[in-house]
DNA sequence: TTATAAATTTAGGTTAACCTAAATTTATAT
DNA sequence: ATATAAATTTAGGTTAACCTAAATTTATAA
């Protein structure tokens, strides 16, 4: 049995079990990344089987979680986005005390953050939030939902989609894979540094960059997982 | 399902699932207060019911974490202690941590503690350990366990056995009943603290003594729970 | 020493969350 | 328009960890 770590009621609220809590937030995530959520695509960020996928999505459906339009896709309700919204920011506020007051590294936190996230008491996201100062970027860039849900995004775009001459800030790296992040950090970029464009290749799509004075190459699919700001437009 | 947080598989260990966790640290602290664990002494202390409990054992003595004598009790083996150990130490370094880092009462810590000591990652155990400096006991005054199972006991003993004219300094305090803490807290009393004994009240047993200067009375259920050493015999 | 009481185990059943295989619905390609 | 393919749901089954009730073993008290 899963005991959930504060009491079960809270008037009609009930606690939501960790594997509920992980479909919540994938199909939040998924929304606002590809808009529409299947039963497939789920299956797939979940790595649980269709079945089993669909199965629980009729049980969420039935608890007003989100709702379904059967062989159509589902959409969170209210209520659900909001718990969506609490659970990334338990994760992400999780994932910056990691980096700030455990030193570990921006490509170590990410599984630990998987599991805290469902287990981290309202009472202690408070005390992190307040020991780190209430930040609104996690160590990779992503934004902080506060307390009540609002959710700032910050203006950036893919590096891939810069133009040779310009000069851009690293806002954000996509956190999805932590060797690309370990080799990200390793070529010196970190979040706000600055990298001059200097040459799109055209045969593979890949970057010549410039980073603490050096030349380096960048393959697309890094570019692709890069989000910058224009500092300097030529 | 409940997965581990690690490879579940580490050679010819079984990562134990949170459940088992709990047994196996509840066999260790009955065995290590009362002696011999049954199946009712342990029934009572993890709520479960003896059936369910009996079937438990049975299972974790077939995975040799500990060894039954049916209708008798059970003893851990060499490997379910160190796993007890290793557990107890995720427990106290997290408690250690909530209060020093994230300033936590004492009393609001143990289930935090007790969800967060199997979530736990070694890497992390260690990351802990080095910020708290290699702390030895936690905030209510329970040796730490080294890493390999070494377990430093103080030499004390409850207040309600100290004499009048004595003085005393508090080592430990119960963390089993967290009103308790709370108002040990309230009358002054913390860790290291200095008591003078002034009298042993012969009807209730309760003690009258001085801390901060002030007169206090200290109830025997109290004085149970107080652990102390002496400091200065009369 | 035997009868009753207490502790323990076994039997049979439930629930959440998964699975594979089969059935159904929707999409796509000639 | 229809046949095939893909996506989704339903059917039927498993496992871990619990439960109550019944059976068994051990302890205790007349
Ligand atoms: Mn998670
Ligand atoms: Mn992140
Ligand atoms: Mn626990
Ligand atoms: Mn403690």
């Amino acid at each position: 049995m899963i005991r959930a770590h504060a009491d079960t009621t809270n008037k009609e609220t009930i606690m939501a079990s960790e594997q509920i809590e992980n479909y919540i937030k994938n199909i939040y995530k998924l929304s606002s990344n590809e808009g529409k959520v299947t039963t497939s695509s789920l299956s797939e960020k979940l790595q649980i089987s269709p079945a089993s996928v669909s199965e629980m999505i009729k049980k969420l459906a039935e608890e007003r979680t989100l709702t379904h339009t059967p062989y159509k896709g589902v959409e969170l309700t209210e209520e659900g986005k909001k718990l969506a919204l609490r659970i990334i920011r338990k994760h992400r506020l999780w994932e910056m005390f990691l980096v700030e007051v455990l030193h570990f590294r921006w490509d170590e936190i990410d599984d630990e953050a998987e599991r805290f996230e469902h287990i981290m008491s309202d009472t202690m996201e408070e005390k992190i939030d307040h020991v780190l100062g209430h930040p609104n970027i996690d160590p990779h860039g992503d934004p902080i939902p506060t307390r009540d849900g609002e959710i700032h995004c910050t203006m950036s775009y893919p590096m891939i989609e810069s133009h040779p001459g310009m000069r851009v800030r690293v806002l954000r790296v996509s956190d999805s894979n932590s060797d690309l992040l370990k080799y990200v950090s390793s070529i010196g970029i970190t979040l706000n540094k600055q990298i001059r464009i200097k040459q799109k290749m055209s045969f593979d799509n890949s970057l010549l960059v410039v980073i603490n004075k050096k030349e380096i190459n960048i393959s697309s699919t890094i570019a692709e997982n890069i989000f910058v700001e224009t500092i300097e437009k030529e």
